[in-house]
RNA sequence: GUGGUUGUAGCUCAGUUGGUUAGAGCGCUAGAUUGUGGUUCUAGAGGUCGCCGGUUCGAGACCGGUCUUCCACCCCA
């Protein structure tokens, strides 16, 4: 044999049992984005180059997956360029197209270019898998699905508690409890960041903040000091590092710290407004929480930033997140409109439910009565019987070769199916079937009617 | 992209300071059982020790490279 054949570094192959699982979870969130009046849309694994780079930061722009271009691709590149090696400068004249990084910035070219069509506030949902240049590690992969869901065409805060609950009411159909919604508010981080005089710095500000529960406060400090922040700007900080009690304590000691920053009040607003409603309309199973050092938003969240979090004592990163952008479709030209969306991280999502044994028994749609093969007259009887009771939407197969009978309950057995029909020469001649039940072995003989009766609860 | 880690039968893993023909459990195939699976018993098949190169009389083991796994960083779902 040749070499062993293998997938990808990052990626992998569906077994039927996990593909179940992963449709369940699918369906699921698929429901609740109907139910909250998206529509769903798709679009192209891959976009034109210039449609995604840049739209990540720097290390965005590393992590996408380049396309080669098609034909004798090297031979156009110029030998000045050619001759100094530097990928960066080789990269755009070798590959013009790439693979899809996320969702959300392929929905926002689709909106600028479909733009006369789409009746605003347009609310979509798009399931798709996007592709990452990354390094492998647990519950990160090369190749996963996000599910999406953005409102765009509209600011109103009420989008954003929309949001929150369709988090709620997902988590709360797959039965995963204890998950924790964390919210927080660019506008606040914003605020702060102009009340301690590092506005330039927001970026390299933002990315040390949000490492708090990580590295901790001195290590938060130093990574500020090393990005070229000043000692007096992060001594402001310090209401933040001891950041606690209920919601209210916290907004008051925000508030005290942001007097100074219309932007910042601005935040404080909106984050209150989300919360309160949020909490008076109530939740299921989710927690929401304001998280000041909740930063991770990419660099076009300009509001609200959402992540959630696994329920505690699992270990993984954030299974969703999403945000408002303001203006992510003015990269395409269209000026004005605001946009605010969340999303699913369905592997991940995936390995919190098998880990927590929280997927349902039922998942695995399967056979539920195999009919034994015991020659070519029986076979036809029993296809006749097969096809009746697939009329009547009952799973049901023969086994398609003659072979000894241990053989093929063996196989009913390792695929767990749960009903084998045993229908030879006597069956065939009295018209009965004999059904046999494969957890208790008991086994009973029946005309069709009653077969179909006894399968079809 | 940086640092570390892993790879031996279909699966999970043993394999001593380098030494004859690389093992176990599970699984698989056949039989005990010609109309009955799971339990049991018996027999059997199955390996280029990830791949390429090096050191050595001799490499699964040591060295280099490469691919892969997992982990930390970076970043993120």
């Amino acid at each position: 044999m040749a070499k062993k054949p293998s997938v990808p570094k990052g990626t992998r192959d569906f077994s039927p049992q996990e593909v179940a699982k992963r449709n369940y979870i699918m369906e699921t969130i698929k429901k609740s984005f109907k139910l909250f009046g998206f529509q769903p849309i798709e679009t192209p694994s891959f976009e034109n180059s210039d449609t995604l780079m840049g739209k990540y930061g720097e290390e965005g722009d590393r992590l996408i997956f380049k396309i080669l271009n098609s034909g004798d691709y090297l031979s156009k590149v110029e030998e000045a360029i050619y001759s100094e090696k530097d990928s960066l400068k080789i990269t755009p004249k070798i590959s013009e197209k790439a693979l899809r990084y996320d969702l959300t910035v392929p929905f926002a070219r689709y909106v600028v270019q479909h733009q006369n069509d789409i009746t605003f506030p347009f609310k979509r949902y798009q399931m798709q898998p996007v592709w990452r240049a990354d390094r492998p590690q647990k519950g990160r992969f090369r190749e996963f699905w996000q599910c999406d869901a953005d409102v765009v065409g509209s600011d109103a805060l009420w989008q954003e508690i929309e949001l929150v609950q369709l988090y709620d009411a997902v988590f709360s159909d797959l039965g995963l409890k204890g998950i924790t919604i964390k919210i927080n508010n660019r506008k606040i981080l914003s605020g702060i960041a102009e009340v301690i005089g590092a506005e330039d710095k927001l970026i390299d500000f933002t990315v040390a903040l949000d490492k708090l529960d990580k590295i901790g406060e001195e290590g938060v400090k130093k990574e500020m000091l090393e990005k070229g922040i000043s000692q007096t700007a992060i001594e402001k900080l310090q209401p933040l590092f001891s950041f606690d009690g209920s919601k209210d304590d916290k907004l008051k000691s925000l508030s005290t710290l942001l007097t100074t920053s219309e932007t910042g009040k601005k935040g404080i607003e909106e984050v209150t407004f989300v919360i309160e409603n949020a909490q008076k309309l109530g939740l299921k199973v989710a927690q929401l929480n304001l998280d000041v050092t909740l930063a991770r938003g990419l660099d076009y969240y300009t509001g609200a930033i959402f992540e959630v979090s696994a329920p505690k004592g699992v270990q993984m990163g954030s299974i969703g997140g999403g945000g408002r952008y303001d203006d992510l479709t003015g990269i395409f030209g269209l000026k004005g409109v605001s946009g605010v969306g969340i999303s699913f991280g369905l592997d991940r999502i995936y390995l919190v439910l098998e880990e927590l044994q929280l997927f349902p028994e039922t998942v695995e749609a399967n056979t539920k009565v195999l009919f034994i093969n015991f020659g070519e007259a029986e076979a036809l009887y029993a296809m006749q019987a097969i096809s009746n009771l697939r009329a009547k939407n009952i799973p049901a197969e023969l086994y398609p070769d003659t072979a000894k009978m241990g053989k093929q309950m063996t196989y009913a057995d390792k695929r767990e199916i749960p009903f084998v029909v045993l229908a030879g020469g006597n069956e065939v001649k009295a018209n009965r079937y004999t059904l046999k039940n494969m957890k208790s072995g008991e086994q009973v003989t029946v005309d069709l009617n009653e077969l179909i009766e006894m399968l079809g609860f």
